[in-house]
DNA sequence: AAGCCGATCTTCT
DNA sequence: GAAGATCGGCTTG
């Protein structure tokens, strides 16, 4: 999709307090109507409700009873579509996310990982990531086409065969599945 | 380097 | 009752 494959590059912020923690996007999965491996693919939830709001809205949600990820919803109001923010390379508040994190290396390597290192949980699910002054996107450098990997996407069990992950080519912050998977 | 396990929340069967 | 858009630690090879 498109929206998955030109987020690679831009900016996530996240400002808490005086502090500012952001990174470059790299590695990204989207998640589209009749896709059995969305979480919106059953209907609307109290969980997944911001899934099916506008486009530019954060949706974050609670897993494996221990980890946040981040989605961006990027189709209109009442569709349920998103993109997975999987993983970021570190630039600003890096020692930030590291006191978050409680360790130095893979600071946002992976989507569970990037919300412990921007601090994000559900009370930032819903909010808009164009306006917000809190968590939002910023414009990045570009990534050309052939610095581009397209590949199935990992973690799910259902519709594997879609080429719907992004990343940025042998870029050393890409997840840890990311990089056991074959990155071509 | 790769694979299993436990943690423990939300939804679905 | 089980599986899941995961992670970190431990075990095995």
């Amino acid at each position: 999709m498109a929206v998955a494959r030109n987020l690679l590059g831009a900016r996530l912020v996240r400002v808490i307090g005086e502090e500012r923690r952001s990174g470059r996007i790299v590695e990204t999965e989207a998640y589209r109507p009749g896709d059995p491996a969305s979480h919106a693919f059953r209907g609307e939830t109290s969980r997944n409700r911001s899934m099916f709001g506008r486009p530019g809205l954060a949706y974050v949600y609670f897993t494996y009873g221990s980890c946040h990820c981040v989605n961006v919803v990027c189709e209109p109001e009442g569709v349920g579509a998103a993109v997975l923010i999987r993983a970021l390379a570190p630039e600003e508040g890096a020692a930030g996310m590291a006191r978050a994190r409680g360790r130095e290396s893979d600071l946002a390597s992976g989507p569970g990982r990037l919300c412990q290192a921007l601090e994000i949980d559900r009370r930032l699910d819903g909010v808009d990531l164009l306006a917000s002054d809190v968590l939002y996107l910023a414009a990045g450098d570009p990534v050309r086409d052939s610095q581009v990997a397209s590949t199935p996407r990992i973690g799910i069990s259902r519709a594997r065969d879609l080429p719907w992950r992004f990343a940025v080519a042998g870029d050393p912050h890409l997840s840890r599945r990311a990089r056991s998977h074959a990155t071509a």
